[in-house]
DNA sequence: CTTGAAAATGCTTAGGC
DNA sequence: GCCTAAGCATTTTCAAG
């Protein structure tokens, strides 16, 4: 599927998509025109889903992250619908995964504060009915990356 | 600090970076020379970090997403030094929090398959003294934005 | 802030190895 | 598959209102 030019050219853009072509041809070692088709053809194919900026956290006040780990005890299609509808609807609401084991849901919030939490929290449980929520609040990002691992591409 | 011209360059921009500077100033309602000049400032000013492209995780066959709920009893600023070191060596370990209350560390690790995570936790636990580690698979990514919300900058 | 336009940069296509 | 080179579009700067 990907060969190394390939994997090359993610791993850069991954970490800076402003670069122009003539940068990414030169440190992967093609001319332009090569590096401007294969960069053409990854978003074509969808190994690029979206360029996007990413903006600082601290300075637009929504520096605290908080993780939710949520169970549920309805376990039906109708209940994951209205769960994932009143999720979508609280855009503080940034990461949601479906989870197996205990912890049904695992989300992460980013809120100015922990007042604001509870305003989100109260949003939350207002909308759809959830067994149990635990908090966790993040007093430190030590990291977090979009950038994925290439390895096993 | 920012009005509301800031607040919706910055919302185009964290939606698609890929946005032309006339498409922007379109959207936004001013012609193109103040928006550049809007968006060259949000960019001095550390509002926007980096631009990047997003990488589409099942392709790139890291489609597996595991949380790990990590507790320490070395509360010291050594091993939190160490840990820190640690995680910084795994690329599959894509975002790291230091959480307040009975978790202290909250991971993702992106993986191909469960196998492979159990080398990554193997290559975690022999580079740091880890009390105790809970991992949670997620069977479904939701939602995982970039997308911060504007409504309190 | 606006419009308009010039200069520089970089993207995209064309033609050939 | 690759390259060089030309043509085109965009970004970026500048001047004037």
């Amino acid at each position: 599927m990907l060969d190394s030019h390939d994997r090359k050219i993610l791993a850069l853009l991954q970490g800076d998509s402003s670069l122009s072509v003539a940068e990414i041809s030169d440190r992967v070692g093609l001319s332009s025109t090569p590096c401007w088709r294969r960069i053409r053809k990854l978003e074509e194919e969808g190994y690029v889903k979206k360029r996007v900026a990413l903006l600082d956290e601290a300075k637009l006040n929504v520096g605290v992250s908080v993780f939710m780990a949520i169970r549920t005890n309805q376990h039906t299609r109708e209940w994951a619908r209205s769960f994932v509808r009143a999720v979508e609807e609280i855009p503080e609401i940034v990461d949601v995964f479906r989870l197996a084991g205990d912890v049904d849901y695992m989300l992460r919030a980013v809120v100015p504060d922990i007042a604001t939490y509870d305003a989100i929290y109260q949003k939350l449980i207002e909308r759809v009915d959830i067994y149990d929520v635990s908090s966790m609040f993040a007093m430190e990002t030590i990291r977090s990356s979009t950038e994925l691992p290439l390895d096993y591409a």
